[in-house]
Parts: C-alpha cells; sequence; structure tokens
DNA sequence: AAATCACAAAGTGAGTACACTTTAGAAGGT
DNA sequence: ACCTTCTAAAGTGTACTCACTTTGTGATTT
C-alpha cells in the first residue's frame, strides 16, 4: 500500500476558466467520482489486501483530496460491497473467501439465465445479430490478444446479452457483480485449459439465442457461469496468491 | 415535505457519559447509521416523491444533524439505487414506473428461483421444517393481520426460504432489492382478490422443497413472484395514486 | 513477572466555513 | 411583449477544525 504509491487521481483537473476577465482556478466539483473510481480500480484489484484496514489520511493524501470525498467515496463503495464499514474504527476492505466468489458465480448465473431467456422473447432479430456481430469482431483477434482483452470482451460479450433482455435493473445488477467477479474472471480465464473452450459454449448460446430455445439456452447460461465448489476454492487460492505473492500461478 | 415534518432522528443521541468524575455530552458516532435508516425508510415508502429534489440542508435541519452525515447517507442510498446524484445539483429521489417494477420483480424472481435450487441440495431436513415453522406461525394470524403484517409475513418467509440457499450474496442482494420493493408490494397484496391464493402458493413452494424438487420448486417460485406487464402498470398506477393522492384504491 | 492503569498518539466522526454553481427574478434592451 | 443580461439568493462541493474513540506503550501495583 504504502510503497505502492498510487497514481494521484487530481491529473490535469484544476481547470482555468475565465470570470470577470480574469483566470481563476475552479473547484473540482466531481472529485467524488474520480475519488470513487480510483478507489474502486483498487479494490476491484484487490490493491487493498482482503481484510485490511483503509486508512482515510493516507488515501486523501495519495489521491490529492481533502478526506471528505474519500469518505462519499467510501461509502458507495461500502454498498457496492467493496469495503465494510465498522462504527469508529474506519473502512475495511472486501475478504476473499472461497465461498463468496462461488457465491458470487451463482448469483451471476441466476441473473444472466434469467436475462437470457428474456431476451428470448424480448429481443429481435437485428439486436440479437448486432451482439453477435460485436461479439465474433471481439473474438476475431483471439490468437493475438492478451489475456486482459479476452477478459475484457469476454465481460462485454455477457454484458451485451444481458442487456438485450431489456431489464435495466438485471443489467444494473449484472455491471455490480462484473466489478466484483473481475478479479476471479481474470485468474479463472487464465487458467483455462484452453481459450477455445469458452468461444464454443458462446457459440452455443448464441444459437440457442437465435433459436429463442429459452430453456436450452438457460442452460447453457448456467452451466457457462457457474463454478463448482472445488473451482471457486482454486480460484480463490490463485487469488490469493497473486495479492500476496504477485505470482501469476 | 417541508409539511410533512419528518420524525427528528436525534432522539436520545445526546447521550451522557462521564468521564473524570464530570459528565459531558457525547457525540452521536453513528449519525450515518441513523441518519441512512431514517432517509431509506422514506425512500422506501415514497415520501419523497418521485424524481424530487433532495435539499440536503432542509434534510438535515429535520433530522437534527449537519450535513455531512445525510450526504453520507445519501451517498449510500445513491449505491443502494434509492437517490441518483447529478454533479453540482445534487440528489434525486428514485423514480417511479411500470418498467422499473416489472424488472425489479423479474429479478427477484430470477434470484429467489436460484436460491430455491439451491436450497434443494443444502438447506437441511431440520433447516425447512424451522423455516416452515416459522411461517406457519406467522400465516396462523391470518385472518386478523392487518395488511401491512401479512407483508411482513411475507416478505420473511421469502427471506427466510432465501437464506436456505446458504448463499450470503444472493441473500444480500434480496435484501436490497425487497426494500426497494417493499412499497409496491404492499400495494400488491393489499389488492389481492384473496389472501389464500398466496398461502397456497407458499405451501406448494414449501411442499416442492421438501420433495427436494428443484425444477418444479423453480418454476413455482418464479409463477408466484413475476409480475406481468400489466399487473406492473397497475401497482404503479396505484402506487403513484397513494405518492400523490394519498387515497388506497 | 504479570496484570492493570494511565497517558499519549493516531485516526475517525461530525460540524463549520467558504468558494463555486445553479437558479430565479429584476432590469434593461430590442 | 419577449428575449437577453445582470445580480442576488439559495444550494452544492470540498477543505478544515475539533472532539471523541481507539490503540499502543510505558509506568505502577500486586
Amino acid at each position: 500500500m504504502t510503497t505502492n504509491p498510487r497514481n494521484d487521481v487530481n491529473n490535469g483537473v484544476k481547470v482555468q476558466t475565465r470570470a470577470k476577465e480574469r483566470e481563476r482556478i475552479v473547484r473540482a466539483a466531481d472529485s467524488v467520482d474520480r475519488v470513487y473510481a480510483a478507489i474502486k480500480e483498487f479494490a476491484i484489484d484487490y490493491r487493498f489486501r482482503p481484510g485490511e484496514k483503509i486508512n482515510e489520511v493516507e488515501l486523501a493524501t495519495e489521491l490529492g483530496v481533502s478526506r471528505t470525498p474519500v469518505r462519499a467515496a467510501l461509502n458507495r463503495l461500502q454498498r457496492d460491497g467493496f469495503v465494510a464499514s465498522v462504527p469508529n474504527k474506519g473502512f475495511y476492505a472486501r475478504e476473499l473467501t472461497p465461498e463468496a466468489v462461488r457465491d458470487l458465480y451463482e448469483l451471476r448465473a441466476a441473473i444472466e439465465r434469467a436475462a437470457f431467456v428474456l431476451a428470448c422473447e424480448r429481443a429481435t432479430d437485428t439486436e440479437i445479430q448486432a451482439t453477435v456481430d460485436a461479439w465474433t469482431k471481439h473474438s476475431s483477434l483471439k490468437g493475438e490478444g492478451s489475456w486482459a482483452k479476452v477478459a475484457v470482451a469476454d465481460e462485454s460479450f455477457h454484458m451485451a446479452l444481458t442487456q438485450l433482455s431489456k431489464n435495466a435493473q438485471m443489467v444494473n445488477a449484472l455491471e455490480g457483480l462484473c466489478s466484483r467477479i473481475r478479479f476471479f474472471r481474470r485468474i479463472d480465464l487464465e487458467s483455462m485449459p484452453r481459450r477455445s473452450h469458452s468461444y464454443q459454449e458462446h457459440e452455443a448460446i448464441i444459437d440457442a439465442l437465435r433459436r429463442r430455445d429459452a430453456a436450452g439456452g438457460a442452460a447453457l447460461v448456467e452451466k457457462h457461469i457457474t463454478l463448482s465448489s472445488a473451482h471457486a476454492m482454486e480460484v480463490a487460492a490463485r487469488g490469493l496468491a497473486r495479492i500476496f505473492f504477485g505470482t501469476t500461478a
């Protein structure tokens, strides 16, 4: 933490504007959003170690702002599930447990499954085609893409699929969920035997959607997403290793 | 708003403690939690009208605190989906639209369905029995209970059922969802033709759970929860009427 | 020597201050 | 009469301040 100084989020913020012919420093006005994004990114990557106490003044100085926006951001992140607050003690980073990993994936599977069923009855052929196109475009750089890019493409495919449900609440919930899962999804993708596995399953899901096969597709989605408890344990273990040792294995 | 003064949340807060043989005023220390709860309750009941601008100073004075804890609470409530924030303008209360009602119910159905499936394989017979007992105890005061009590019992049954999944993330997500749905659920329950309908469906769900009939029970849960678009529209309309006219119809 | 108490340092929690933004209303021009 | 512009009031956003809580360290007592 202290050895890994965070980037100053304040870059280029002290915008200058003219008022009454004189230039003045303008306040940030949206510090909270930037601070929120910065801290969230840290939390997503577990650059706060699991359960770690978060020091407000330290964080504030590192981000170049006062404690006020930091606290505001932490309050938001609390409801996002990234930090927990204990009265008179402060904020603590989220934990990392195999159960949490498994539970998050199960919840994600539940939402995406339901979204798929809704998509089958609500998405137009054109919309489906657009989603497929976006996916194939991404997946065309299959061989060359780095793992990070693959992960991005995978997540945006699933998000796009969910958007076809026309259910804003599901999309919203899934977004929050994905940000909490992202760290694990990367690890999971990287440790996959062959990348093509995932691609083939996506193809099958697309096919079911085209045929409006709600039941069949729902089963595919569920299976595609859900992690076994053993697998969740493995992912969690790899995650911990990465956090504490920085290893890729 | 201004005509409906909110209850002072600060009751009995200025606790007195002795330090060095002298009594002193002790700070609130957890104002945020109380303010958060107070504002949330207001938001749940739509005592902020849909889309209404929320005045921080007004709210703060009504709650007997400064703007600081109010803003903290609003930041949390933003991620809870109760308020939205626009930079340099402030916070606005959530909207009320038929689509939102429908979407929320669909999401809830998705989560409870998945939780039921998991419960079928994870809940012990004893746990199931405990849940059933709690439900029957509640439902025994079927005839006499007010609508409010019925709504509480209904919600706690569904929560208890979901807890059998042993999936903390689902439970957590459902809690947030239920608080956002509560206003509509009350309306929905009150406008139900006969209360016994709901009871019978609960019985059927319990029966499926006892038989570990995941597929059958899942279908029952989905059907029990999901609102048709038409029904959602009706509930939303009734909701608006209640908010703006205070009518029960 | 171990446990308890006292004290000091660090950190959180809420209130306050002030600068900036927005908005509404009045004055002036077209 | 309508639109524009200026101005003042209201309200938001952030920094700052200070009181209280927690925690760790050292001294005192048993």
